[in-house]
RNA sequence: GCACAGGUGGGUGAGUGGUUAAAGCCAACAGACUGUAAAUCUGUCCCUCCUAGCGAGGUACGAAGGUUCGAAUCCUUCCCUGUGCACCA
C-alpha cells in the first residue's frame, strides 16, 4: 500500500499532542512491522451518538485520528450506535438515561456529516457496532462477562467512587467498558485513540483482545479539552462548549473569549501548528492579535477561509468598534406579543411629557407619545423574551435594572417602556448578546 | 420482604414549627475595569403583574394527604437511592 514515513517521522508526529501511549514501546514495533509489511494499522476511534452535535473537544481526538490516517494508516471511525443505548457513564457520577434507538440513529447520521468536516471521507471507514452486538445472544453476553471481574471494573475511578459513597451504579453501566472493549476485538483493532478519560475502557479492551486471543491494541489517549471557562471539559450540557455546526461569527466570539491562558491549549491542540510556530507566536505576538488568528484558524477550519475572515470583521464591529455586525440574527415579533395592555393608560394619563419621557423611550425616532396617532407601547422584559435574550419576564426585568439592556444603542436602565411605531426594526442588545427584532402588527 | 440511613433551588450543602423564596460556597448572568478576555470589584440569580417598590400575588424543599393560626421542619401512606439481614433451621 502506501509507502510510509520513517518510524522515527511517523511517531514525532504522533505524539503531538497526546496525553499517553500505552506503550510507546509497542507503538514503535507496530509501526515498524507494519513499514516493513506494508501493511497499514488499524486504528480504532469510538464515539458514541449521544449527543447530536459535536464539538471542538471531540475534534482533538478526531485529528489524531487524522494523523495516523494522513500516515496512510486506516482511520476506523465506530459509531457506537450500540453501546449509546447504555450510555457511557464517565464523568458525572450519575446514572444517565440510555437513549432510545431513534435517538441514536438520528445522531449518528449528524455524526457521520460532522467528522468528514475533519476526516477524509475517502480514506475513512465507518462502522457500528450494532453490527456484531446485535447478533449477540445471552450466551454470548455472559461469556463476554466472564472475561472480566467485579473488582476489575471497580478499579475504574467513577465506579469506585461511586461504590464507596454509596451511590447508584446500574449493572449496564458497570458492562460499559466490556462491551466497548469487545468492539475491539470485533474490529481486530492495532490502537485505540480516545480522550483521557477514557483510559480505563481502552485498557479494557487490551485486556479483552487478549483473553480472545489477538494482539492488544496500542492506547493512545488525547487531553481532555478545557471550555470556554478554561475550567470544566468542554461540554454541551455545561454550556461552556463550542459546537462545529455554530455558524462563523458565534464560533469566532466564542473562541476571543477564552482567556489568554487557555488560548494556547486551544493552539496546541486544535491547530496543525508545529509545537515551535506556537512557541514563536507566544514570545513574539500580541495576545489579542494570538487570539484573532486562533479564531480565524478555527472558524476557517468549519467553515471557510473566506467566511472566517469575515466572522473577524463582524466580530471587530461588534466589540472593537461598537457598530453593529451584518450577520445578526433577526426575529419577527407581533406587537400583540409585547405590548401592554391598555396603551390608552399612557395616553391620558396623569403623566406629564416629562414623567412619560422618564418611563417611556421613543422608537424609532423623538416623537412623543401623545403626538403620533399609531403608536404601540411595548414591555420590554416581553420583547427581550420573543428575542430569546432571556428565559422569562422576570429575568428580563430585572437584566434592565441592571442596565445590560440596550435598545438602539441606548441603554434601557430605569425605563420600563418602548415607544413603537410599527412595522419597526430595531437592535436590541443583552450583554454580548445581540439580536434585532422586526416589529410587525 | 424486614431493619436502618438518606431524598432541599443548576451543583454542592445549611436549616428540625414562625421576618425562610429558604444561609454559605460554586457555577451562571449583567455592570465597571480591559485588549475581546483573564483577574478583580459590584449587582443579580423561581414565576406573574404593576404605580418598579426594603411593592402585590402565586408557586417551591421526592409525591400525596393530615396536624397546626403557621411546616422544608411534626404525623400517615406512597415513590426513589444506599447499606445490612436472608440459605442450611
Amino acid at each position: 500500500m502506501a509507502n510510509f514515513a520513517s518510524v522515527d517521522e511517523q511517531l514525532t508526529y504522533l505524539k503531538k499532542g497526546t496525553a499517553e501511549i500505552i506503550r510507546e514501546a509497542d507503538l514503535r514495533a507496530k509501526l515498524e512491522k507494519s513499514r516493513a509489511t506494508g501493511k497499514p494499522l488499524r486504528v480504532k476511534l469510538g464515539m458514541d451518538p449521544t449527543a447530536p452535535d459535536l464539538h471542538l473537544g471531540h475534534t482533538v481526538v478526531l485529528r489524531k485520528l487524522k494523523h495516523f490516517q494522513d500516515l496512510g494508516h486506516t482511520a476506523i471511525f465506530l459509531i457506537g450506535d450500540f453501546t449509546g443505548m447504555i450510555g457511557d457513564p464517565t464523568g458525572r457520577s450519575v446514572t444517565r438515561p440510555p437513549l432510545t434507538r431513534e435517538q441514536i440513529e438520528q445522531n449518528a447520521e449528524t455524526y457521520k456529516a460532522q467528522v468528514f468536516k475533519i476526516l477524509d471521507p475517502q480514506k475513512t471507514v465507518v462502522d457500528f457496532n450494532r453490527r456484531w452486538f446485535e447478533k449477540f445472544t445471552p450466551d454470548d453476553f455472559i461469556r463476554l462477562m466472564a472475561k472480566y471481574t467485579v473488582s476489575q471494573l471497580l478499579e475504574r475511578e467513577d465506579f469506585h467512587k461511586r461504590f464507596r459513597e454509596e451511590k447508584p451504579i446500574a449493572l449496564h453501566e458497570l458492562l460499559y467498558p466490556l462491551v466497548q472493549g469487545y468492539d475491539s476485538v470485533a474490529l481486530e483493532a492495532d490502537v485505540e485513540l480516545g480522550g483521557t478519560d477514557q483510559k480505563f475502557n481502552l485498557l479494557v479492551g487490551r485486556e479483552l483482545q487478549r483473553t480472545y486471543g489477538q494482539e492488544s491494541q496500542l492506547v493512545l489517549t488525547t487531553p481532555i479539552l478545557e471550555g470556554l471557562d478554561g475550567v470544566q471539559k468542554m461540554s454541551k450540557s455545561l454550556g461552556n462548549a463550542i459546537g462545529i455546526h455554530e455558524p462563523p461569527l458565534e464560533m469566532y466570539g466564542k473562541v476571543m473569549s477564552i482567556s489568554d491562558e487557555m488560548m494556547w491549549r486551544y493552539y496546541e491542540l486544535l491547530t496543525d501548528l508545529q509545537v515551535a510556530e506556537i512557541e514563536k507566536l507566544r514570545r513574539e505576538a500580541h495576545p489579542m492579535q494570538a487570539k484573532k488568528e486562533l479564531a480565524q484558524r478555527i472558524v476557517a477550519d468549519f467553515h471557510s477561509t473566506e467566511t472566517a475572515a469575515k466572522a473577524g470583521e463582524d466580530w471587530a464591529k461588534q466589540f472593537q468598534k461598537d457598530e453593529v455586525p451584518e450577520e445578526l440574527e433577526k426575529i419577527q415579533i407581533r406587537v400583540a406579543a409585547i405590548a401592554v395592555s391598555n396603551p390608552d393608560d399612557f395616553k391620558k394619563p396623569g403623566w406629564s411629557a416629562e414623567e412619560a419621557a422618564q418611563k417611556i423611550i421613543c422608537l424609532p425616532d423623538e416623537k412623543t407619545v401623545n403626538e403620533d396617532p399609531n403608536f404601540h407601547v411595548a414591555r420590554i422584559e416581553k420583547l427581550l423574551v420573543e428575542l430569546r435574550l432571556v428565559l422569562s419576564a422576570s429575568e428580563g426585568s430585572r437584566k434592565i435594572k441592571e442596565g445590560g439592556v440596550t435598545i438602539k444603542g441606548e441603554q434601557m436602565k430605569g425605563r420600563y417602556f418602548a415607544f413603537i411605531s410599527t412595522p419597526a426594526e430595531v437592535v436590541v442588545r443583552l450583554g454580548r448578546k445581540q439580536k434585532i427584532a422586526s416589529i410587525v402588527l
